[in-house]
RNA sequence: GGGCGCGUAGCUCAGCGGAAGAGCACUACGUUCACACCGUAGGGGUCGCUGGUUCGAACCCAGCCGCGCCCACCA
C-alpha cells in the first residue's frame, strides 16, 4: 500500500541509479530503430546548476524521454566545456587565496596547467551531478570534455585544415583587449554598456600661429552671421589619454568651416608633435566641433581612417593598460595606468590653457563580459578565422530549410548576424585551453601542423630548400636559440568557443571514428567491442581532403557506417537559449557544414532543428543575478518540492517566445499535482486496479470505460502532437488537465460504484480500464515527471520494462468512441448543473433530493436511468421515475429536457423564480445577438456555410432552452 | 539608429479570425471510506489606445502610448 505522499527525497536517487544501471540511458540500437540525438550544451566545468540550465535540460530530457519511449535509438550526449578564462580565473583565485605566495607566472606554464587539470579532476564537473538530480537521462558512459584527448585532436585537425585552406590566418590589427586578463577577446565577449562619462573639449593650436575665421552664429537659414578668429582647432574626446597617440585631426571634406585648414598642421599638445589636418568622410560636421582627433592604434574607427590616410600608429599602452615608455610619449606619463594618465593629461591641458570645457555625457563603453573592465582596442598579432567564408553555407542551410529555428523568428536574428559577420579572433593570451598548433622558425616563419614533428619536418624542408645544409639548420638550433629547439611554439591558446563549435561531431568520435555500435538489439546498453573489424581508423565525412573518398577504394562500403558518428550525426535538435546563438549555434553551423560530409560528399548540418527557449526570470520579471540577490537555486527547489515539480513548472511555462517567470508558489502547485496523481494511483491500488493482460481497451463494454478509453486516447494524441511541435506548455497542460479534471474528478468518481460494488464483469473491466488509463497517464507524464511516474509504474505490478523504456501511447483510431463521449458528457453536464443549482439555492449538501424528469424524450429518460447510479452519487439525488410534479420544485433545463428537484419547504420559491428569470434573460440575450448576426445579409452570403449553420443551431438551442425555462416558470407559478 | 518581443481576470500567463480561458490568489460551503498538497460551487476582464481590413477582430494591418531585450563606430 502506498503512503499518502510521494517520498521524493528517498526515491529520486534510488530510481536514478536504477535507470543508469539498467543501461536505459544508452542508445538501444534496436533493429530498425531510428536514431535520435541531442548533444547537450556543455556547461562550464566551473559551473553549477542555475535555473537556465534547469530549464534547458528539462526540455532536452523531456524530448529524449519522449523519443526513447517512442522506440527511437536515443543518444543524449553529455559533457563539459573547459571554459578558458572562467576556469583559469578560478584556479588563479585559489592560488591567491591559498596563501602560498604563488601565482600563475611564478609557477610557470606547465605547472600551472597541471594545477588546473588537478582542479578539474577533483572539483570540476560538479554540475553534471546536479543534472542527475534533475533527472537528466544522458548517456554518461559517453561523457566528454572539450580538452580531452579526442576533442583536442579534433581541434588540431580543424585548425590545421582551415589554415591550409586559407580560412585561418595571422594578422596584426586592432583587437578588443582585456587589460585585466591580458588577452584578446572576440567581439561577442564585449559588452557595450552606457555609462556616465565626460566629453572633454581641447584646443589643438595651429602650426605657425596660423589663424582662420570660425563662424559662431547663424541665421535661420544656417548662414553664418558672426565669426571669431581662431588660432586653434577644437576637438572633443571621451578618452583624453589617447590624445598622446593622435596621428591627425580629421574634418569632413564638405565642412566649409575647416576648409582652409585641410592640409595644414596643428600642434598636438603635451606630445609636442605636429600632426596633419586631413579630410575624411567619417566626421559628422553636426556633431561636436566637427573635427575628430585620430588615434589609430586605440580606436576602431580611427584605425580605419589611419589606414586610409596612411597615418602613423602610435601605440600607447602595454598589456595591462599602462602607458608605454615610448619616445613619442612624454616621460612623465610613462608607466601610468590609463586612468592616471587621463587625469594627468587633463590637468596638463588645463594648465596650458587648452581646455575649453568638460561636458557630462552618457557614453557607450566596451566592457569585458567576464572581467568587467573597460576593453582597450590594441594593435596586436592574433589568429583569425575567416568567418565570412564559412558563414555562406551556414546561411544557405537555413535558407534552404535544412536547419530550422523554432520559434521561427530567430532565423532573422541568425541571418542578421551571419550576414554581417566579422573575422573571428580565436587566439587568447591564456594558458588554459587548446594551444595553437603553430611553430615559428628562427626567421619568424610560421609552420602550422598537428604535431611538432610535422612542423619540424616542414621547417627542415623549407630551410633545406633555401640552401641551408643540415649542419647549418642544426646550428640554428644550437646558436640562435641557445640550444633550444629549432622551432618555438605559439604561446597562445584558442578561444573556448573554437572547440565548442566542433562539439556536435567531436563528441561523437570525429576525426577518428568512435566505438562501433553494438550489434543487434538484445540487451540495452551492451556496448559492442568490435565493428570496425579491420581496425582501420574510421574517417567519417571530410578529412583533410574535401572530397569524399570514392567508394571501392580502401573500404568496400562507406567507412564508419556503423559508428556512432555515422548514425547520430546530424543530430536531431539543439536546445538552447537565444543568448548563445552567435557564440555557439552559428559557429557549430559553420564548422559542421565545413567538416562533415555525408557519403555523397554533401555538407552536413549539425542539427535539423534549433529550439530556442526562454530565459528564466524571477517572479517579477527581473533577470536573476547574484548582485540583485534574486537568484533562485534549482537545487533548493528540488530539495523542497522534488525534481518532478520543478521540471513540470519549467515545462508548463515554456511557451514559445516568452520568458519564464519562476515563482515558488507555482512549483508548490505542481508538487500538489504530483500528490494528486499519487493519491489517484493509491486509490487504484486500494481497489485492485491492476493492469490486466486480457483487457482490450478497444472493446470495453461499459459506457464509462469506453468513455475513459476515448478520452485517454485523445489526451495521448494531444500530448504527442504538442511534443512533436516543441510546444512543451501545451503538452504539460494537456496531461495536467486530463489527470486532474478528467481522470480524477470524473472517471474515478464515476467508477466508484462499480469498483466498490459487487464482483462481476463490470467490476473486473472497470479495474482493468482504470489501470490501463493510469498506465497511459504515467507514460504521458513521464517526460515531465520521470521520478513519480516511474515509482508508481513499479508499484503496481511486475512490468516487462521500466517506465523509462516502456512504449509511448500512440493515438489509436480504434479507441475513438464519439458516442460514448457524447453520452457521458450529457451525464457530466447534468451532474454539474444539478450541483450548481443546489449551491445557488443553498440546498444543504446532506439533503438527498429527488430528481425527476418533467419534460423530455425517451432518450433522455433512458439515459437518466442507465446513468442513475452516477447521477445519484455525484449530484446527491435520488432518481425517481413517473412521479407527478410537486409544488415548490427547482427545475433544471438540461439540453432538451427539464428535470425537477421537488424540495417543498426547503427552497425559496421567490428565489427560484428569480433564478429562472435570470436564465431566461440570458438565453434571450444570446438569441438577440445571434439574430443580429443572422439578419446580416453579408454574413449569410459570405461566411462559410458551416459557420452560418452553427449559428442557426445555437439559436435553436437557446430558443428551446428559453421555452423550457418559460414552461418551468409557468409551472412554478401555477403550482 | 536598426531588429525582436511583450501589454488578456488581483498575480503569472495560455489563446492569435467565428460563443473570452488556465493556474495561483479570493469568497462560500464541505470531517462522502484516494487525496485538506483535498472536494463542490462562485465572484472577477469594454483582451493598452486609435484607426483600418473583414460578414465577423483579443486574434490580421497601420499609427500611437507604455515595458523589456538584442545588435550598432557618433569622436
Amino acid at each position: 500500500m502506498l503512503d499518502r505522499n510521494f517520498n521524493f527525497a528517498e526515491a529520486e536517487g534510488r530510481i536514478y541509479a536504477a535507470w543508469e544501471m539498467s543501461g536505459a540511458f544508452r542508445p538501444s540500437n534496436a533493429p530498425g530503430a531510428e536514431p535520435y540525438t541531442i548533444v547537450i550544451p556543455p556547461p562550464n566545468v566551473t559551473g553549477s546548476l542555475h535555473m537556465g540550465h534547469a530549464l534547458n535540460n528539462t526540455l532536452q530530457d523531456a524530448l529524449i524521454r519522449f523519443e526513447r519511449m517512442r522506440g527511437k535509438s536515443v543518444l543524449w550526449q553529455p559533457g563539459t566545456d573547459h571554459a578558458g578564462i572562467a576556469t583559469q580565473m578560478v584556479v588563479e583565485r585559489q592560488l591567491a587565496e591559498s596563501g602560498a605566495n604563488q601565482d600563475r607566472r611564478s609557477m610557470g606554464r606547465d605547472a600551472f596547467v597541471e594545477r588546473v587539470w588537478e582542479w578539474k579532476e577533483t572539483s570540476g564537473g560538479r554540475i553534471l551531478n546536479q543534472l542527475k538530480r534533475l533527472g537528466a537521462s544522458c548517456d554518461w558512459s559517453r561523457e566528454r570534455f572539450t580538452m580531452d584527448e579526442g576533442l583536442s585532436k579534433a581541434v588540431l585537425k580543424v585548425f590545421v585544415q582551415l589554415y591550409r585552406e586559407g580560412l585561418i590566418y595571422r594578422d596584426k590589427r586592432l583587437v578588443n583587449w582585456d587589460p585585466k586578463f591580458e588577452t584578446a577577446i572576440s567581439d561577442l565577449e564585449v559588452d557595450n554598456r552606457e555609462v556616465d562619462g565626460h566629453f572633454w573639449h581641447f584646443k589643438y593650436p595651429l602650426e605657425h600661429g596660423k589663424t582662420y575665421e570660425f563662424p559662431i552664429e547663424h541665421d535661420k537659414d544656417g548662414n553664418p552671421t558672426k565669426w571669431e578668429t581662431r588660432d586653434y582647432i577644437s576637438i572633443a574626446t571621451t578618452r583624453p589619454e589617447t590624445m598622446l597617440g593622435d596621428g591627425a585631426v580629421a574634418v569632413h571634406p564638405g565642412d566649409k568651416r575647416y576648409a582652409p585648414l585641410v592640409g595644414k598642421r596643428c600642434l598636438l599638445p603635451l606630445a609636442e608633435r605636429y600632426i596633419p589636418i586631413i579630410a575624411d568622410d567619417y566626421p559628422d560636421p553636426d556633431f561636436g566641433s566637427g573635427a575628430v582627433k585620430i588615434t589609430g592604434a586605440h580606436d576602431f574607427n580611427d584605425y580605419e581612417i589611419a589606414r586610409r590616410h596612411d597615418l602613423k600608429l602610435y601605440e600607447l599602452m602595454d598589456t595591462k593598460g599602462c602607458m608605454l615608455d615610448a619616445d613619442y610619449i612624454p616621460a612623465k606619463y610613462h608607466g601610468l595606468d590609463r586612468y592616471e594618465a587621463r587625469e594627468a593629461v587633463v590637468a596638463d591641458i588645463k594648465a596650458q590653457g587648452l581646455l575649453i570645457e568638460v561636458e557630462d555625457k552618457k557614453i557607450t563603453q566596451p566592457f569585458g563580459d567576464r572581467s568587467g573592465v573597460v576593453i582597450e582596442p590594441m594593435l596586436t598579432d592574433q589568429w583569425y578565422v575567416d568567418a565570412k567564408t564559412l558563414a555562406r553555407p551556414a546561411i544557405k542551410a537555413v535558407e534552404e530549410g535544412r536547419t530550422t529555428f523554432v520559434p521561427e523568428n530567430w532565423t532573422k536574428t541568425y541571418y542578421q548576424w551571419m550576414r554581417n559577420i566579422q573575422p573571428w579572433c580565436v587566439s587568447r593570451q591564456l594558458w588554459w585551453g587548446h594551444r595553437i598548433p603553430a611553430w615559428y622558425g628562427p626567421d619568424g616563419h610560421c609552420f602550422v601542423a598537428e604535431t611538432e614533428e610535422e612542423a619540424s619536418k616542414e621547417a627542415i624542408a623549407k630551410y633545406t630548400a633555401e640552401g641551408y645544409s643540415l649542419e647549418e639548420i642544426n646550428d640554428m638550433r644550437r646558436h640562435e636559440h641557445g640550444g633550444a629547439p629549432l622551432l618555438v611554439r605559439d604561446e597562445d591558446v584558442l578561444d573556448t568557443w573554437f572547440s565548442s563549435a566542433l562539439w556536435p561531431f567531436s563528441t561523437l568520435g570525429w576525426p577518428d571514428g568512435d566505438s562501433p555500435l553494438p550489434l543487434g538489439g538484445e540487451g540495452q546498453g551492451v556496448r559492442g567491442t568490435d565493428g570496425a573489424a579491420d581496425g582501420a581508423p574510421e574517417t567519417i565525412g571530410a578529412a583533410l581532403t574535401p572530397d569524399p573518398s570514392p567508394a571501392g577504394g580502401r573500404g568496400e562500403t562507406a567507412p564508419g557506417r556503423h559508428s556512432i558518428l555515422a548514425r547520430h550525426y546530424p543530430t536531431s535538435v539543439l536546445v538552447t537559449a537565444f543568448d548563445i546563438i552567435f557564440f555557439w549555434v552559428a559557429r557549430m553551423m559553420m564548422m559542421g557544414l565545413h567538416f562533415m560530409k555525408d557519403e555523397h560528399g554533401k555538407a552536413q548540418i549539425p542539427f535539423k532543428d534549433v529550439y530556442i527557449h526562454a530565459l528564466v526570470l524571477d517572479e517579477h520579471g527581473q533577470k536573476m543575478s547574484k548582485s540583485k540577490g534574486n537568484v533562485v537555486d534549482p537545487l533548493v527547489l528540488i530539495e523542497k518540492y522534488g525534481a518532478d515539480a520543478l521540471r513540470f513548472t519549467l515545462a508548463a511555462q515554456a511557451a514559445q517566445g516568452r520568458n519564464i517567470r519562476l515563482s515558488e508558489a507555482r512549483v508548490e502547485g505542481y508538487r500538489n499535482f504530483g500528490t494528486k496523481l499519487w493519491n489517484a494511483a493509491r486509490f487504484c491500488q486500494m481497489n485492485e486496479c491492476r493492469p490486466a493482460s486480457g483487457f482490450d481497451p478497444a472493446s470495453a463494454q461499459t459506457t464509462l470505460n469506453r468513455w475513459i478509453v476515448h478520452e485517454t486516447n485523445e489526451c495521448a494524441s494531444a500530448v504527442t502532437r504538442a511534443l512533436e511541435a516543441y510546444r512543451f506548455n501545451e503538452a504539460a497542460g494537456a496531461i495536467y488537465r486530463f489527470i486532474w479534471h478528467v481522470f480524477c474528478d470524473w472517471y474515478l468518481e464515476l467508477a466508484k460504484p462499480a469498483l466498490q460494488g459487487e464482483d462481476g464483469a463490470e467490476k473486473t473491466e472497470t479495474r482493468a480500464a482504470a489501470a490501463w488509463s493510469l498506465d497511459q497517464i504515467l507514460k504521458l507524464l513521464h517526460p515531465f515527471m520521470p521520478f513519480i511516474t516511474e515509482e508508481l509504474w513499479g508499484a503496481f505490478d511486475r512490468r516487462d520494462s521500466a517506465l523509462i523504456t516502456a512504449p509511448w501511447p500512440q493515438h489509436d483510431a480504434a479507441l475513438i468512441n464519439e458516442a460514448a463521449a457524447t453520452e457521458f458528457n450529457w451525464t457530466i453536464d447534468l451532474i454539474s448543473s444539478i450541483r450548481s443549482i443546489r449551491q445557488e439555492m443553498n440546498i444543504p449538501p446532506k439533503t438527498i433530493a429527488k430528481l425527476m424528469l418533467v419534460a423530455g424524450n425517451p432518450t433522455a429518460e433512458s439515459a437518466l436511468l442507465s446513468h442513475k447510479r452516477y447521477i445519484e452519487r455525484l449530484a446527491r439525488v435520488e432518481v425517481v421515475v413517473g412521479q407527478a410534479q410537486e409544488k415548490g420544485s427547482i427545475q433544471i433545463v438540461h439540453r432538451d429536457s427539464t428535470f425537477a428537484l421537488p424540495l417543498k419547504g426547503i427552497i425559496d420559491v421567490a428565489a427560484e423564480r428569480l433564478r429562472l428569470d435570470k436564465e431566461i434573460a440570458k438565453a434571450a440575450e444570446e438569441i438577440v445577438r445571434i439574430d443580429k448576426k443572422l439578419a446580416n445579409k453579408n454574413f449569410i452570403e459570405r461566411a462559410p456555410a458551416e459557420v452560418v449553420e452553427e449559428q442557426k443551431t445555437r439559436r435553436a438551442d437557446y430558443q428551446a432552452q428559453r421555452e423550457k425555462l418559460s414552461a418551468a416558470l409557468a409551472r412554478l407559478e401555477g403550482l
